[in-house]
DNA sequence: GCCAACGTTGGC
DNA sequence: GCCAACGTTGGC
């Protein structure tokens, strides 16, 4: 079991939109970097990550379950884009922003800090257990 | 709206 | 294959 980090900004697919899909979840569509893909390619279904919106709310607001794995990405004709499809389980408790987690000094390490611009990043167990803490989650 | 970081493109 | 120019991302 790995977690990871989703990137969205909320104007082009937010949280609430994630969760409107409900069960039937979404492609994680639209990642052009390779990094990022690469990332994509070593989820396994089950597989937990944090759901960040980026722009003004910079904060860290849900968890979600990876449902498939790496596939073609519907939204591009060049196959060497895929991307998994992902599924809202549950909305954090308290939000965690970047500002708390630039602010600890446990979280410094963290890609969300270190590679500001991939979109979709590792997190380590350490982290995952810390960050749901914060957020008065009971560890996942 | 600015700008730093960084990925991509294209000329050579 | 190098590198300058350019585009994009995302924090501030």
């Amino acid at each position: 079991m790995q977690y990871w980090l989703f990137k969205s900004e909320p104007d082009t697919w937010s949280w609430n939109q994630q969760v409107a899909r409900g069960p039937v979840g979404e492609e994680w569509s639209g990642v052009r970097n390779f990094q990022a893909r690469n990332f994509m390619r070593q989820m396994v279904p089950g597989d937990l990550g944090f759901f960040y919106h980026t722009q003004t709310e910079r904060a860290i607001v849900g968890v979600v379950e990876v449902m498939a794995p790496a596939h073609p990405d519907s939204t591009s004709d060049d196959p060497r884009w895929e991307c998994v499809d992902i599924k809202a389980v549950r909305p954090l408790p308290r939000k965690v922003t970047l500002e708390e987690i630039k602010a600890d000094p446990r979280l410094a390490d963290m890609a969300l800090v270190r590679f500001s611009r991939l979109s979709v990043q590792p997190v380590t167990a350490e982290e995952w257990t810390l960050i749901c803490s914060l957020a008065g989650l009971e560890s996942m």
